[in-house]
DNA sequence: ATTGGACACCGATCTTTACCTCCACGAGGG
DNA sequence: CCCTCGTGGAGGTAAAGATCGGTGTCCAAT
């Protein structure tokens, strides 16, 4: 039940440095403990699992790999024999780095709540045309769901909301998005400020639901279209898109 | 580890039918279990919980208990134990019902997706006039969302989408609210299919998030003004929203 | 170059938890 | 009055999170 990708760990795999470090692992095959174990001989050889990395380096070499689980089985079926064997190491050492499952996965959470907050808030200050702020937040929304590795179902499909530390930073990551742009959109409209946060929440809702359904429709409109789509439906509403001539009379008030 | 209300129960659990048989069940104190069993003295008195029931009534009253604890646990924190105690029966009991514990929860969310969609439905069919339908599936969430029992919680935030059964009824019930909109409201606007489809996830997406949101945040805003703003910018969307009036200078566009 | 020490790693195991069934007992029909 | 059916508590089992003693390797100082 591998249910991964062979072992992407080529391409950058969390953070960015240290990772070229951790190449040529190789995850051993999965039945094979107990019975071909390699004793004396070919030790030394060092089997490509027991490279030794720096403390930070295996550190972000284990978020990766435990990104890759979570995404591809979520938190519950994950174990934490999946996150060990894929990263190449033994389950030791997973516990040396992170005190338990759940740390591990928070730390991995705000890895990811933090890209999109991040997203989000360079999009809103990268103009100070509001349709283009529009126009570039749909588009971090797209972009995140659409980031090699699907992390983002840790933040918008994650399991374990039970767990209070888990609901709180994912409602938390929503609430940052909806606090920026409502200070920069919303604020020339002139409902009071409650209000004005409700749009931006219906906002985000169209962008995080848009997204998340696009990328699961499987390519048959692109996403500079889909945005387009959104953004349009965002700022002019359903009443302007676009009619198709209707000739058996104006039934669509 | 309690953490339900005492046992509603004597409001309508599920369906609306047998309710009424299976008031007065008690809980027993959750770790009164090998310590003080009451044996062969008050025996007989059927301590209320031997009460008898037809089949049908039971299964009511589990799917009752089950969606309690459910809810206020998500599926992993919820043992079978906590459902069967909830409900005032025994393990066995459960078993002789539904198979396990996920066929359980299955029964529970295919309840719960048929009564949004159903809500959804019938706010698109109860009005010829787009801005009321419109404003009835937006409200048709709030209601759904603010609806007792939280029940909400399974259709939009269950744990356990790894499973794919679950995953694939969750999707399904908003396609379906998708497909509803697309097929009622999206049909006289002059883009093509897929397009008018992309406007409708929007919509569900701006209904759900916002709806959702407005329950955690408090009552700072009633549900009638939060929908009307949701309404107001589904119908005329960001551009159409009143403007206070900006003295200096139009930056707005 | 050698050697000592510290660090990193591993196989194997322990334990807990929670799903799912087996032996005794009490209420309704012939 | 007797039989059957449903109920109750105790237990088996399997998985997965967390840990222990032993081993190999890298670095630096002499």
């Amino acid at each position: 039940m591998t249910l991964l990708d062979p072992v992407p760990e080529t391409a950058r795999s969390v953070g960015g440095a240290y990772d070229d470090v951790a190449e040529d692992i190789e995850l051993r095959t999965p039945s094979g403990s107990g019975s071909n174990r390699e004793r004396g001989a070919d030790r030394g050889r060092s089997t490509a699992r027991g490279r030794r990395l720096p403390r930070h380096a295996r550190r972000m070499q284990l978020l990766g790999a435990a990104r890759d689980v979570f995404v591809a089985q979520g938190y519950h079926a994950a174990a934490m024999d999946d996150i060990a064997e894929r990263a190449g190491v033994s389950k030791p050492v997973l516990y040396q780095h992170f005190p338990g499952k759940l740390e591990l996965y928070l730390a991995l959470l705000d890895q990811h709540t933090q890209e999109l907050v991040g997203r989000v808030e360079e999009a809103l200050a990268s103009s100070h045309d509001n349709l283009r702020r529009i126009e570039r937040s749909v588009g971090a929304y797209f972009d995140f769901v659409d980031d090699e590795g699907g992390a983002y179902l840790l933040v918008f499909e994650s399991d374990l909301r039970s767990e209070p530390e888990v609901r709180r930073r994912v409602e938390q990551s929503l609430q940052a998005c909806v606090d920026a742009i409502t200070r920069t959109i919303a604020a020339d409209t002139g409902v009071n400020e409650d209000e004005a946060e409700l749009l931006s929440v219906g906002l985000c809702g169209l962008a995080e639901v848009g997204a998340r359904w696009w990328l699961g429709s499987g390519g048959t409109v692109s996403k500079e279209r889909a945005v387009e789509l959104l953004v349009s439906l965002a700022w002019r509403g359903i009443a302007g898109s676009p009619r198709r001539s209707v000739p058996d009379s104006g039934f669509a008030r």
